[in-house]
DNA sequence: CTGAATCCCTTCCGATACTG
DNA sequence: CAGTATCGGAAGGGATTCAG
């Protein structure tokens, strides 16, 4: 085992993963900007990322309460009630968030027409004669 | 099948999961990173990020590579070069990366110190008293 | 040097059922 | 409503081997 030191951030591997991986979680992200908006109820963050399990929701909750990212508030009431905001260092991560989001929303369409490229190249060689 | 249609990019999942899926490869972020300074030959890529198996360096290059991202240059040398660099679209993504990195450098302390915060809480629930 | 292909183990994650 | 527990398939990804 060897341990490896860098001085810049985003120079070497160390920095980039720490934010990676606390980002590339698939449904981190998409909690994090749910939540930027304003306090979600767990239901509610359920139904608007709809595409997550229970399991996944609970789970990255749990990581990101973990990460001090979010808060998460009971209300001692009946029903029960929870709702989860963002924390003053979550909120920090919006910014870099929304930063990736909008390139996503505005080169989406050049990557994905490099990929329909890169199949039609594949499928007709002679293109490139 | 439904169609969910939204205004804004980052109000919804759509745009976001489609700026994740790209770079919550793991390893696509360190590579965007790494080729960001300057180009680079496969085995400076493999040596530089180095914890990355062949499999996945090849994996992701030419995934990065379909996706319009990064230009592969083979050299008819012997033996063979091959250099990789970002294509125009590919510099594009940096910004987003960086200000991720950035991030992640400025405020991982915060969040290794939350989690540390969140074992001891579970070891020591008595201090919530 | 650059890469493809296989094996195989681990983790992820969705579905389901159950609880306070 | 807000979770927890378990199962099982699917995918990720490392180590190794072979090739041009």
């Amino acid at each position: 085992m060897m341990i490896q030191q860098q001085s810049c951030a985003f120079d070497q591997t160390s920095g980039v993963r720490k934010a990676l991986d606390l980002v590339a979680d698939k449904w981190t992200a998409l909690i994090i900007m749910a939540l930027a908006q304003d306090t979600k109820r767990y239901g509610e963050l359920h139904r608007k990322i709809d595409g997550i399990s229970q399991k996944m929701l609970t789970q990255t909750l749990r990581q990101l309460e973990g990460s001090g990212l979010i808060h998460r508030k009971v209300h001692p009431v009946v029903p029960p009630m929870v709702e989860y905001s963002l924390t003053l260092l979550g909120e920090t991560l919006v910014e870099p968030l929304k930063a990736l989001c909008s390139w996503a929303a505005e080169h989406f369409h050049e990557v994905e027409a490099a990929r329909e490229q890169a199949s039609t190249e594949k499928t007709n060689p002679n293109e490139a004669a």
